[in-house]
DNA sequence: GGCTATTCCTGAACATGGTTCAGGAAAGGA
DNA sequence: TCCTTTCCTGAACCATGTTCAGGAATAGCC
């Protein structure tokens, strides 16, 4: 049964998701407009709420694919062949570039939460789960003599001090510094918690 | 000349700050409506442009008001006798209980800048520069070696990152944990960078 | 005090933007 | 082919920030 329809509804979000994305990349979430979704998918304005709940919805879908994406990134950059120490690094530094390439899509990821108050969806958490998951490996190796609860909050620890000095790094408007300065941050940091 | 008008127009300038400010706190910048502050400051919607460029502009001096509050806390958290590295932790665990007393307002601080685009006032650079400051003794102290620029890289990312600890951390919605939780992941960065 | 210019206040109106909905078009099923 | 269901359309609705014409209060001046 799934034939014209179904298929017409899935090229319609497809085609949402698309515009979204690169609406969002090019000019920030705060810039994305029904109106303008609309025309650049090719459907009329009420027809984004019928292959979507709300606007919300397809940025939701967008934040998806970024932070698979994200994900991808940070599994790409190490080899395994890494001292746990410059793993992290090397981890960060994926992080990094990744946020300063596409910085409005990143930033998207967090702003969206901030704001709303429904549910997180499960893949949200999941991916989460994912990173922490690659950060909590060499975690454990440079600190061998940790219990799995502690272990659990240095990854997590560690994983926001990083976010915190991109996150501040990038911000222009207050505190913002060239990417080869946030590099170097995130390099004082993590050698310094490897040195002990 | 400036008899009833100007106190007048100070009076309502006040109120509305404060009623911005109290609806901030109850509700999130996100809730702010210009009606309601109308309403709560007891003057016509109209008025709120006279005494005010536009809403944005009673945001910035509730920031700037929470931004006063917040150096306050951190300056008041320490008496000059604790060790380099506990200093930071104390200074740090005043931000944290801060942002948890005061999430709404603190979450404000740093939600403007991102949306807007505007350049940042003084104060705002100014205020940042006071912590930093309070920031810098200690880490020059644990860092005896490093030189001034080296140490100003280190300061802000010690920032940043007790910044992204709390900031996630207090974000229910993706990765939230109770405050003592936070307070442990600070403990842990902070303990094992002096400890090198 | 009275008179005029200025300044301020008021709330209706405007602009923008998300969301809904009645009516028509297309698809599915027989 | 015909009926049902489903979808699409864009005008309308609603909320919200901002402006503005007209009236009220104030200030300066004699």
């Amino acid at each position: 049964m799934p034939s014209k329809s179904q298929a017409r509804r899935a090229q319609l979000r497809e085609r949402l998701v698309e515009a979204a994305e690169s609406r969002i990349a090019r000019e920030g979430l705060g810039e994305l407009r029904a109106r303008d979704l609309a025309r650049d998918a090719g459907c009329a304005l009420g027809a984004i709420y019928n292959a979507f709940e709300d606007l919300n919805a397809i940025v939701m879908a967008v934040n998806g694919r970024t932070f698979r994406a994200l994900g991808q990134a940070v599994s790409d950059s190490f080899d395994g062949s890494e001292a746990p120490v410059q793993r992290l690094i090397v981890m960060s530094t994926a992080y990094l570039r990744f946020a300063d390439a596409h910085t409005n899509l990143w930033r998207a990821l967090f702003e969206l939460k901030m704001t709303q108050d429904g549910p997180v969806p499960d893949w949200y958490r999941e991916a989460l789960a994912g990173l922490f998951g690659l950060i909590s490996e060499p975690v454990s190796q440079i600190f061998p003599e940790m219990k799995r609860e502690e272990l659990e909050l240095m990854t997590r620890a560690l994983f926001s001090s990083v976010h915190g000095i991109v996150s501040l790094g990038l911000e222009n408007r207050i505190s913002g510094v060239p990417p080869e300065q946030i590099e170097r941050m995130i390099g004082q940091v993590l050698r310094q918690i490897g040195n002990n």
